[in-house]
DNA sequence: TCAAAAGTGTTATAGGTACACCCATGT
DNA sequence: ACATGGGTGTACCTATAACACTTTTGA
């Protein structure tokens, strides 16, 4: 191994990551960047934000940040999500790399995204080191981004619609116990169109792994809705034993 | 910058890439791995390199290679492609990255997976400087493979009946004159599932960019087929339009 | 008793599946 | 004439879409 390599690891080992100067971590480094959904009462959002260094400082981004030496790659965006939102336990898929290079004015950054869908209300997105602020931002009024992360943002979005059926992303925007309106809700913002409320009905009562509970809303000013719930485990099996699970 | 990278610097912009200590791109590289599938007389098979230096020496593994500073990461993928079957103008996608820390004995390295669907027929597998031997494995069959590369190989495989559909693969594997019958073999052996023939040429009416030739058969015994071919145009526009072609 | 939203039922149509049958060619 | 694979037609069944209707609550 050559001196110049050994330099580096000695630098990487380091447990303070954040000391060490941004050029050194280019001219060859690997990145996540993470498109962070929101939803809340039929609204889709993102979360976006102001970069506070060079490059491309005071533009808008998407979160993200250089990959550690010691960590997996799913490891970082979770980190990243934690970070700004200081959720945990969210899943958060891999949409895909991207690797054009002159894609970071600074040096050869490859870029791998990530995607998840969270509930906005009441959560507070932390600005960090990198970041002057953050915002959730209608996914009608997006600003000018860094980067190519606009690109990245509409691959984003064009995977979490297979996401939502695949994976239940949708269960992580609901309450533990949930009507089939908002449930309806929730499918009709992110697949972006209408359903029919019979038809929509109808198809969940296939749906084993969402299960009616004895409880029903209370205090509305209209007929109460049963309450229901979604039974993870019930999901992973039914999609294990190749069941197709569509809107 | 520090001297250290300066010096990495000036090593990956000499022209002779392969003269560089392979040391030298450990630590922080980025590969890519393709999985070339390769479709015959209604079999499927996957094209695997032996390794003829370590790590992993003498194992079959698929094609890849650590990719250029100065090269894009698709552009990455098709030289790897190129420099095994002498293809060029075979599309090949990116199917996911695959990042955990210890997937590469010598060091870190992020691979990013590619796949593409190939005529194996008359196609003559290069060995290169890295690869000992090459050979088409029928997919039923598969030897231990080096690093995570079984895991790349299960995911390509799944990610091959989409891109079948979605990007018109199946094209690739069939003349520029075909039948109806070539057709639904292709399909059957990718989608491994029997297709009905009347429904199955019931669908194809209906798909403008499978164009119905004044040509048919000859020399056969039995009633000569009717020959057709592919228009990459006209699915394009199709697939623009928001149609879903489906099988 | 009225408004509002929950929840159910009915019907028409499109699309898929299964299967039977006819057609054209070489031997 | 017959074997072989190409090619077509039909009848059934299910999934879906559109829409109307009934129910239960608070005010």
């Amino acid at each position: 191994m050559t001196d110049s390599l050994k330099n580096i690891e000695s630098l990487i080992q380091q447990k303070d990551l954040y000391s060490i100067p941004i050029d050194d971590f280019f001219k060859s480094a690997f990145s996540v960047d993470c498109v962070i959904f929101g939803y809340h009462d039929c609204q889709l959002k993102v979360l976006l934000i102001e970069r506070g260094t060079e490059p491309f400082e005071n533009y808008w981004a998407l979160p993200g940040d250089l990959v550690y030496p010691t960590e997996d790659l799913d490891f970082a965006a979770s980190r990243v999500l934690k970070d700004l939102t200081s959720l945990t336990d969210i899943s958060i898929r891999q949409v895909k790399t991207f690797g054009k290079v002159n894609r970071h004015p600074l040096g050869r950054v490859i870029t791998v995204a990530y995607t998840t869908l969270v509930e906005t209300t009441e959560l507070n997105p932390y600005a960090s080191s990198w970041a002057k602020s953050t915002a959730w931002h209608s996914l009608k009024e997006i600003p000018q981004l860094a980067f190519d992360h606009l690109e990245i943002l509409h691959e984003a979005r064009n995977e979490l619609n297979a996401l939502v059926i695949s994976e239940a992303l949708w269960s992580q925007v609901l309450p533990a116990k949930f009507t089939l309106t908002q449930l309806q809700e929730v499918f009709e913002t992110l697949l972006d169109k209408k359903l029919d409320k019979g038809n929509f009905r109808k198809k969940i009562q296939e749906y084993t792994f969402l299960q009616k509970l004895e409880e029903s809303q209370k205090n509305v000013n209209h007929r109460p809705s049963q309450l229901y719930c979604f039974d993870q485990d019930l999901f992973n099996k039914a999609i294990i034993k190749g069941f197709n699970f569509e809107m």
